[in-house]
RNA sequence: GGAGGAGUGGCCGAGUGGUUUAAGGCGACGGUCUUGAAAACCGUUGAACCGUAAGGUUCCGGGGGUUCGAAUCCCUCCUCCUCCGCCA
């Protein structure tokens, strides 16, 4: 949600946004809704304040006649209320409609494109292997090994779904955990939280109405299998006025991810790239609203991420994302890509925006700084890693002549001091 | 799943149709006093919106209704508590 105040003072500020995103929706149109309904609620007040008055001495009148005249002149007042309640019940859901989809412009420095063709890679790590034998994909040398099982995994829950076993489940727990460790060593609060949760959170987060076709529903119940932790970590505080001296809220949470890939049908089909479920470890920052500061922490979230793939020893390449790839929630984005041989080039592993204070007005999160003023907060979130997609670059670069695979050092921790997966 | 009970400001808590402008207390902040602090006393202490301002409007869990008038009465949803059942 933005700022309509905003978009009263610099509309062309949003015209632009919506140009350089693609989307978006009609602003003069929305400008023109919004003055209307401010007439109205301003031609409601003064009723509100007649009806107020009246009520008032009615309850002193002793004059049977005088009393009957002012229930008379309260029966007209609520007559013109209801005119102009009605236009407004018919405006509003128009307004609203309108604002939602508003997309947030942008970071003076995003590059702008139309599409991912316009996004701009900041920097590599890392060396692409050359192997000296014909590698494997992960679904050849996972199913050799015996650790991952496509074929039952899609028997018991249909296409995109699979099944990690012996070493390969202990693999995806093993990265999990040790992101999960490096978080908290940042000092990063840990947090379990709901993956089924209430409309609020995803219309809160931005995750509706967009991305509605993407999110499992449980309709029994009214709720919603999330996609991302990002949902319930950012929600965690919504409806909050939190102090300035408790932010930065820096949380990590590891969670089980749903998703519907509607509309991805046919793309991503092969292996653990694309699938229904997964697990992630996600980071997210909830700061206040200045930004310098909020630029800062991206940049650290960004790092921290960058900082587990150099642990796993894992070439990637950083991009930021251009205006027509980002999303309209987004201010500034960065996205990590991690080689993968199977797919013959970077895929993204990782995605860290700045959202600014798009989440926080939906979310309704705001904090108190010393004067007592109360703000928006601004919030942002990074993948520390997701997994299996993570696997594939990890088994697929790990991977040895004879099928096997090599477990990185780092990894060697969490899976009893293994070396080596084989086959047996 | 069944049966009851309850949601009022940062917290506790009064308020069963109109002098409520939500009492009172606690906490917090400011001041007086003090070398400093405590105590005591005095004051301040929610959010959103409209308005240059004065001021006004909305909000007593959410939504709807009754009424000239609702924190108060009715409906509905949500949340929490107690007991029973089931359960990792």
């Amino acid at each position: 949600m933005i700022d309509i105040k905003k978009l009263r003072e610099t509309p062309e500020l949003y015209k632009t946004a919506c140009q350089q995103k693609g989307c978006g929706v009609d602003v003069d149109e929305l400008l023109r809704l919004d003055a209307r309904q401010l007439q109205l609620k301003r031609e409601l007040q003064e009723i509100a304040t007649e009806k107020n008055q009246t009520g008032k001495a009615i309850a002193k009148m002793k004059d049977a006649d005088q009393r009957d005249q002012a229930i008379e002149r309260m029966a007209q007042l609520k007559n013109q209320e209801k005119a102009l309640t009605d236009e407004v019940a018919q405006l509003e859901p128009q307004l609203h409609e309108l604002l939602l989809n508003m997309p947030l412009p942008v970071h003076p420095d995003a590059p702008v494109g139309p599409d991912e063709s316009g996004n701009v890679e900041v920097r590599r790590w890392g060396k692409v292997r050359e192997f000296d034998f014909e590698p494997k994909d992960h679904i050849t040398l996972g199913t050799n090994l015996g650790i991952v099982d496509m074929e039952r995994g899609v028997k018991m829950s249909g296409a995109r779904n699979y099944l990690l076993k012996g070493d390969g489940a202990l693999l995806h727990q093993a990265v999990l955990r040790l992101a999960h460790e490096q978080m908290v060593a940042k000092g990063f609060e840990p947090l379990t939280v709901p993956v089924l949760t209430r409309e609020e959170t995803f219309l809160g987060t931005g995750w509706f109405p967009e991305g509605r076709s993407q999110v499992y529903e449980v309709p029994r119940d009214e709720l919603f299998l999330v996609g991302t932790a990002e949902v319930p970590v950012t929600s965690l505080h919504m409806n909050e006025i939190l102090d300035e001296a408790d932010l930065p809220k820096k949380y990590v949470a590891q969670s089980l991810c749903f998703r519907r890939e509607a509309g991805a049908a046919g793309k991503d089909t092969y292996g653990l790239y694309r699938i229904h479920q997964f697990e992630k470890v996600e980071q997210v920052i909830v700061c206040k609203n200045d930004l310098d500061e909020a630029e800062k922490w991206h940049q650290h979230i960004l790092q921290n991420s960058e900082e587990l793939m150099q642990m796993l020893e894992l070439p990637y390449r950083v991009l930021e994302i251009c205006t027509g790839d980002m999303g309209m929630a987004k201010y500034r984005m960065y996205d990590i890509e991690t080689y993968m041989p199977s797919r013959q080039g970077y895929c993204e592993t990782h995605s860290a925006s700045n959202l600014l204070d798009f989440q926080t007005r939906r979310l309704n999160l705001r904090y108190r700084d010393e004067d007592r003023k109360v703000h928006y907060c601004i919030s942002m979130n990074n993948t520390v890693v997701a997994s299996p997609r993570i696997l594939i670059p990890l088994m697929e670069l790990y991977q040895e002549a004879d099928g096997t695979i090599t477990i990185p050092v780092a990894l060697r921790p969490y899976m009893q001091g293994k070396e080596k997966i084989t086959a047996h």
